[in-house]
DNA sequence: CGTTGGTTTGAGACAGCTCAAGAACGGTGG
DNA sequence: CCACCGTTCTTGAGCTGTCTCAAACCAACG
């Protein structure tokens, strides 16, 4: 699991190796496979992670097979930091996923020191709280057409790579971060692609082309 | 408006006043009507609050008058803390309430100078965001008895005194906090009534007494 | 008292859920 | 290469929890 590969720590902005500058510590890369638990619900938070290829999601569970999905997590996105002394959320890989880790403990400890890691530090957990906002804005009181739009136009933002979505989830991930089910989510997707807004390339319906982002936009004004 | 109060600073933990310790800032009262608006949405996040008596709610509006509430704050409570520029949240008074207001600048130079104020910072952000994910489950998988259960409970954790809840908030407030409308609201705690697990102080069912909060908790046990 | 704002309750409507079937895909082994 | 099988996705039909609309009640207040 735990494979000690020796990383960059220059080689991206805003990376755990930022985070622990100066300090003695040392982040090193673990490999996940594709739905394998990285930690469990209420499980000690030792490690903070960074998603170096792959997915990640975290998320919670509740009585009868509810499932409620916080986040994803990309490339480069930090995950994991947490204040108590445990992990809130469950967190798995949704494709065989390299991460980068980092003891918890010598990360605070480094921004005891370092201004620097603690202004990252503080940053990753507000970005984290702007996140959960909206969220909790998109679960709250929007209608299921805004979810899935608004859900294509994050992503669209986030893994864009060629003008294509390339979803590392399945519908059903999909609908447990927008608090649907399955079915509503994949009739939301066929009607933006009967409408014109999006296509599939392939077979898959996993890689979308947004046609019409503008239009897209229109089906989650609200936000 | 602005009051100018001078402050007892060492009257609580977790004040503002201890969050600023030792900076030359000087934290003052102000006292906003009922309903009156505190920030709006986008303005410039110029201070930090805390509650002294009274209470708030910060809120988001979307198209078609619907409102999404974040969060209800009560005596003791820190907001309108943001990392960015602005607030992403507007915020308003419940009923009649005084809060704490420190700059939001003075507290920042503080935090980079003192280690314990920066932690506090880092402490508030994070025990926000706590509270979001919390949110989060509880819009995207509960249904409407389990959220008002939890509602209920959290409110009992947070202002109960002798016994009694009495809430400051309507029951727009409390169905824009759930995502629910304030008729299932109404069903919701007509149904606890019927069946004894909490009753209403005089006619104003503003004022609840928790009977059985082991059933109470029983309605919403997936949390 | 009349008015206003807040709450409850009922009846009907509807968005999204459940259940079910089929189609498409990816992996596996022959 | 193909046949098989499990998983994922789509689509349809009916159901239900919550919403909408409406009316009545009550307390607070001028």
């Amino acid at each position: 699991m735990f494979m000690g590969l020796a990383l960059d720590r220059a080689s991206r902005p805003n990376s755990l190796g930022e985070l622990s500058l100066t300090s003695g510590s040392s982040p090193f890369a673990s490999i996940y496979e594709k739905r394998q638990k990285i930690y469990g619900e209420s499980d000690p938070a030792e490690y903070v992670y960074q998603v170096q290829t792959g997915a990640v999601c975290r998320f919670k569970l509740l009585s009868g097979g509810r499932r409620q999905i916080g986040a994803f997590h990309l490339r480069g996105d930090i995950f994991g930091f947490e204040n108590g002394p445990i992990h809130r959320f469950a967190a798995e890989a949704l494709v065989k996923t390299m991460v980068c880790l980092i003891k918890r403990q010598s990360l605070e400890e480094a921004a005891g020191t370092n201004a620097n890691v603690f202004h990252n530090l503080l940053s990753t957990a507000t970005s984290n709280l702007r996140h959960a906002e909206g969220q909790v804005l998109l679960l709250g009181r929007k209608s299921s057409m805004e979810k899935v739009a608004a859900f294509l136009l994050e992503m669209d933002g986030r893994l864009t790579s060629a003008g294509m979505l390339s979803l590392p989830m399945t519908r059903r991930d999909i609908a447990d971060y927008l608090g649907v089910t399955i079915e509503t989510v994949s009739r939301a997707v066929s009607q933006l692609q009967r409408e014109g807004v999006l296509e599939f390339i392939g077979k898959t319906h996993r890689e979308i082309v947004i046609l019409d982002r503008l239009r897209l936009s229109s089906f989650d004004m609200p936000s």
